[in-house]
DNA sequence: TGAATGATTAGAAAACGATCGAATTACTGT
DNA sequence: ACAGTAATTCGATCGTTTTCTAATCATTCA
């Protein structure tokens, strides 16, 4: 499992919070951790096990005990540091746009125009991926590249143009380039 | 159950530490982060709703969806804070005490001088409560008030001079005022 | 108003984690 | 080496949490 989720669960139990809190004062020992919490000793050597192996706290043997201590510096990081992960979580989004594209084309075609906005530019950014940055079409090109995917080109037309995926400027039409692509 | 726990609790999970994640990109939906995570809705819904109640996301409604967002002020705390009690331990050590004492102690006498230096220093610590700071005693004095707990007074002496609990000098004993004392 | 769709809730199954008693191991001091 | 003591491990149990499916609720838009 991954570090930082290991420590967040750690540190995520009433019983092993109370005994960092013992240690927070002074280094103790298991028979005496357990008077004072009135636990077994069976069950603070199982959280101080959990917890040496993450690095959390520290023993040693003086005369009959094990003497626990605390590893402060890991408690020095913001919470932040915590959860925010490493790896973007990549693809997700990809997926998402794949899972809506797949349900409203049938066969390459649009089976139909999505109502919910969110569905609908990701609809709308599939088909305007046939035209090419930087080139300009005129409407009987445009229609004519949008009829693959359904009859309806013109409602599609406009509302391409609607939510800004393309221009129209005297009868020329231009992909707008998204923010997302590079250059 | 404690606001602080209750957070580290909710960040335990790697569920919902992805939530965070996709929500630390851009607000979403349940039925996209369903769909990013390969979860159900439900599953969703129930870890959101959770954050929720604990402030650690918002949400409203826009068009078809509830859009979560991050409270992001709850992430700026160190862990240390999270950890720490408000509220001291209180007679936690005093408990051990009682425990080892009511083991060697039957009915008011010394069953027994323990062999672990620290139970010992305990058990020696209580007897020496019967002298007064400041005053000074001879050495059958001394033998009279150890003797009630036990027959062995020359060990019991000469063990609370070596655990510093009492000082001879020329014959003359006196009690060592313990750091915790006040004064 | 009614059809569509996303969000939520309820209930059940499964996975996980904390705790204990008992048995075992590791170490100390004689 | 042996007796005593603390720590650890093992196996079982019990409670909590996550997840799912199915049903219900709330909202939007035609």
């Amino acid at each position: 499992m991954k570090q930082k989720l290991a420590l967040l669960k750690l540190l995520a139990d009433e019983t092993r919070i109370k005994i960092l809190n013992i240690l927070l004062r002074e280094d103790s020992y298991v028979e005496k951790i357990a008077c004072d919490l009135s636990l077994t000793p069976a069950t603070i050597c199982y959280h101080l096990k959990k917890m040496e192996a993450a690095g959390v706290v520290n023993c040693s043997r003086s005369q009959f005990y094990m003497i626990y201590s605390l590893n402060r510096d890991i408690f020095d990081k913001p919470l932040y540091e915590l959860i925010k992960k490493d790896e973007a979580v990549v693809g997700a989004d990809e997926k998402y746009k794949k899972e809506v594209l797949s349900h409203f084309f049938k066969y390459g075609k649009l089976t139909q125009l999505p109502t919910q906005r969110k569905k609908r530019e990701i609809v709308l950014a599939h088909i305007v991926k046939n035209f090419e940055a930087g080139c300009v079409y005129d409407e009987r090109e445009v229609n004519e590249i949008i009829h693959r995917y359904h009859e309806d080109h013109c409602t599609i037309r406009r509302e391409m143009i609607a939510c800004g995926l393309m221009s129209r400027d005297h009868e020329v039409y231009r992909v707008i380039p998204s923010m997302e692509d590079k250059g």
